[in-house]
DNA sequence: CATGAATGAGTCTTCATTCAT
DNA sequence: AATGAATGAAGACTCATTCAT
């Protein structure tokens, strides 16, 4: 049954392309079997390789599964950043473009949630799966309530407070995340911007109304 | 080193006691180590027994995780429960109350956190883990959505869906839970059901305004 | 072709019982196979025992070894000890006595000085084993110093310096063990203490003649 | 921390050179991690060369080991050699030069020593490297008993035996070698040839009187 | 000649599970 | 009911050797 993805390698290749063939192997296996489940064997099998290649290319298993999260986070980062840098765009609007990016099916998919939470089950004892999610966790955090202070200040939003707004979004992309993993036919991706859009709404209703 | 528990264990105890005896040392090993680093004889040690006797009182391993598991969302259904159950309450104050039981230090500390996002990690790939989650959560979402539907009968809220505030609710409960979890100092227990409750007054602000 | 030593073992053994079961496979297996050559496969497979039972006895194939070398070296110090410790000896019997315990045919075969070489080969770059050996071999050299000493206060030996006897006699020893490993037929045991004694009849004629 | 040696070696170089360049390596490597520390990837990166190129010029990692045993015994075999050779000398005086030759600091150093012991170590279970020692060391003793026979020859010396005065030479010189290498500051390389010729003048008075 | 990525057999180690006591 | 020694399968990791470039 091995599940060849590359039948024609050449031989030897860089080893930035083996390591993201590693990388995307081990992204498979992880939304299969969860992080324990996943072995050398079946990400080198899937990745149509040998066993001892992870060894060569990675530190070791644990490194190789850092920088699978690594690279998750930096995709992640990449498509809510697009966004950010266009600077044409009012505060709302690129508030709304991070909320599209947060569900954008590339990064909002079973086999990426899957991957996600099963790193974060690991992160409560391991500082360094903590750590690589934290950074791009709070750089996002911080731009978006930037962006409320920005909308705030905009409008008439007496009592609003911009850091509570944004920690609200958070749960609420954590959240959904969540219960898109768990229960996909009930919370489908293309309702969950809905929703957090119909909570910007609630809060700043000058700025998202009709959605 | 061996944190033993109870170095004077009667030698028999009834199979009731030494089961919870062993879950809670469970539930102490994975929120200290995660499931996979989780060990019998670490469990054993931990509950000051001897490495025989969890293969004597459950079945395998993995039966001793989904009891608890199981032990763990039942403990959060009985707090939820308590309050839906008193009459006299308003559909606003019971789900005030479930607000309150969704925080209560019992049920969302650290180590229980932990714990519970250690089994979600798990659960994209383990069936029995999904069911056992599934049922209480569902049940949760049910009731909860319901009392929505009673507010919005109860006042003016033309447009505002229930089954979207209660699947909302759902997400600000989980997203928080994870980022108390990733993030202590940032969220704290103590703010949370704030959160949850601005979002409610800004959705019902006739039934939760002052908070 | 495992080479069971005993098949009937009894299912449950004391620890003691069965880690020298273990150490006493390893020194077969070292004298057969060397330290790098020697597998934890053919340790528990000499020793007619299950593969994981050198990690549950001990905390490592290192420690095993390392037990291994102390055991070898205890088993070496308590013959010569047991010489020093009868009060009606001289100093020159005593020391007769040191020469015939470092060529006893318990401790000076060809399996232990395999072992023994063994372990000096990887002495020099692991402290344990030098740590481990030199304990020994320093009492033992303080020990025959001593003894030296006493024979010059005896006799007419001007000029003769115990230390340096005391060296010149652990070398013999370690040199003759060495040719033996090598050479069997060519050094053989019964004539090495002769030789050692021919050495001490020419430094100490007064004492050591007519060997 | 990889301590090249050559950064710049000229990309082709004469097999000879090469085969030398990988031997050096592999006797440091061995010194410093012991036979089965050494890989080859070690010996190449201590060369400063690639890894291919070990199997390119040697059969086999333990081609390349055995052929490292012979360069030093024959690098052994020179020094002494060279004395033998010198008509003029008596034969004292060349047994004399035999002692220089084993304690000479290009051959007896700790370097060296680490490296002859670690082969002496797995001498007892490969015939191959006891077969690369043994003639040279057969040799060596042969020609000692020749020198000492002449000794014996030349002086007043009844009773005393050529062939042992050699076999404890060759003792002698292993001995201080092994307890050199285990004991530094013990046995220091300057006082070692002096035990050797004090030993030599016990027995041969009249030749290897006042030193 | 030279390189270094790739291979895969071999080993240590861990650990759920069994079972004699 | 309870114990903990024993088992052996499974998995991470190492490394000599190969070979396309």
């Amino acid at each position: 049954m091995p599940r060849i993805k590359n039948q024609k390698t050449t031989r030897t290749a860089s080893p930035e392309v083996r390591k993201n063939q590693l990388i995307d192997a081990t992204i498979m296996c992880i939304a299969k079997h969860g992080i324990s489940g996943t072995t050398l064997h079946d990400v080198t099998r899937q990745a149509g390789l040998s066993m001892g290649l992870v060894n060569f290319h990675f530190k070791s298993k644990d490194a190789l599964f850092e920088e699978t999260l690594m690279s998750l986070a930096q995709e992640h980062r990449a498509r809510w950043m697009r966004a950010l840098e266009r600077e044409e765009l009012s505060a709302a609007d690129k508030l709304r473009a991070m909320v599209d990016a947060q569900f954008h099916p590339r990064i909002c998919n079973r086999r990426k949630l899957a991957v996600w939470f099963a790193f974060f089950g690991e992160a409560a004892h391991r500082k360094s799966y903590r750590a690589s999610s934290s950074r791009f966790d709070i750089e996002r955090q911080e731009l978006s309530a930037e962006l409320c202070r920005q909308i705030i200040a905009d409008g008439e939003y007496r009592g609003v407070d911009a850091r509570g707004v944004s920690q609200t979004l958070e749960a609420l992309f954590d959240g959904f995340w969540l219960n898109m993993l768990m229960y996909p036919t009930d919370f489908r991706r293309e309702d969950m911007a809905q929703r957090v859009l119909a909570y910007l709404g609630a809060v700043f209703p000058d700025h998202f109304d009709g959605q």
